[in-house]
DNA sequence: TGCAGCCAAATTGTCGACAAAATAGCATTT
DNA sequence: AAATGCTATTTTGTCGACAATTTGGCTGCA
């Protein structure tokens, strides 16, 4: 028996194509969000634009005033290191987790990865760079079997993230230290070691954190002089 | 000059009731949500009810599925579980946070408030008891001013955990011994002691937890048998 | 009896219209 | 000229109706 496959609503369709259009910039950062030019530029009417913004809200890539709108959340450094400190928390309680719950299977399997990607880097150094540390990261989540973690990290940091990558363009070079770094991660929890794997796991995100903050304030101060 | 206070739509009451409603268990674990029969029973119109629903989603308080509808979401031994390690992690942040970011005076208040509390309990056993457990782990997740963690925290994980508690009625005793806790976490955080703050608040969660767990398992045992 | 397909009822998804509130611009006053 | 108050316009909030989908039950067939 075929699993079928989930119907996916208009206002779905409207809600990830507006995360992305405000994730990758192409709606900039603290913009206002009008419901009627919305509702004609994507085509739908604005109750279905209204459940896409409401969404959006609930991942906090958006704000909204009762009877005045919403508007894209703007980007600060104070934000982007709040959201780090987030993640070092979450992600190293997955990372905790992951150590006692992932099988023995997805732990191979977690090896493998690791194993296809640094051959893949060495060879187009950073193509596959942004997509590897995504999977790796996104694998020891999913390892945690925890549903709570996994969706306030998937549903909401990491897109907030992700806006603030893509918008203040840090693509953090940081390839063969990270690589140590996570295969260290990946001993740890075949070892079954959580608190070593915690620990890993948050100073891994607190390095990639500074290298960001870094290239945010260099980034600033360069746009305005 | 005086502060106007924000207005309040129809869906935000009507959300902030349903909220209620759910978690202190008047409507009840895993029942379906029908928009027409809540739309007649909160007297408002079902696009009202479509808004808070879908708050209520972004909570985790409910559950939807495309064309099919909402249900309150159950409650599992499992779904305790995760929850209590998702706040560990991220309320043992807040403590290292605060041990950080809170001014003097707001850890004054809050030794005064550990007082006036300690005081409370002394003379009425447990009345004041879970409103003054709240309150301490409130301040102190003020006190992290992460606004990421408080949104998480506030508007997410802890409507959820005290629905836990009130359905499955998990009073914990508990009283001195959460006592000297509170007051250890305090003395880290006005010592500026991060790493001690987060230890402390992560083990009394932990053991907080574990009283709620074994709670649990006791009731549903009492409740089958 | 069991099962497949179909039909009817109920439920959710989407839409356009109206109501209420906020905003911007203009006129008036000091 | 600056500030205040009013009005017109725009924007959001709410509603009821219609469309699309699911669900439950019925009929007919093997």
């Amino acid at each position: 028996m075929v699993q079928a496959v989930q119907p996916i609503t208009s206002a779905d369709k409207t809600f990830i194509q507006l995360r992305r259009d405000i994730v990758e910039g192409e709606i900039p950062a603290s913009s206002k969000l009008s419901e009627v030019e919305l509702s004609t530029k994507y085509e739908v009417s604005r109750a279905v634009i209204r459940e896409a913004i409401n969404r959006l809200e609930s991942c906090r890539l958006v704000e909204r005033k009762p009877n005045v709108g919403a508007r894209v959340v703007s980007l600060t450094p104070q934000g982007l290191k709040e959201l780090y400190q987030v993640r070092e928390s979450l992600e190293g309680m997955a990372a905790r987790l992951a150590a006692v719950n992932m099988s023995e299977e997805e732990i191979d399997d977690l090896r493998a990865l690791l194993d296809t990607h640094f051959k893949n880097v060495k060879e187009a150094e950073n193509y596959y760079q942004e997509a590897g540390d995504l999977d790796f990261h996104y694998r020891i989540i999913l390892g945690s079997k925890n549903a709570q973690l996994m969706s306030i990290l998937f549903d909401g940091i990491y897109h907030l993230i992700r806006m603030y990558r893509v918008q203040l363009g840090m693509a953090g070079p940081r390839i063969t230290t990270a690589f140590d770094e996570h295969r260290n991660i990946v001993n740890a929890i075949a070892n079954r070691d959580p608190e070593l794997a915690e620990m890993l796991m948050r100073r891994h995100i607190q390095y990639s954190g500074n290298v960001h903050q870094e290239n945010l304030t260099k980034n600033s101060a360069k746009s305005i002089s």
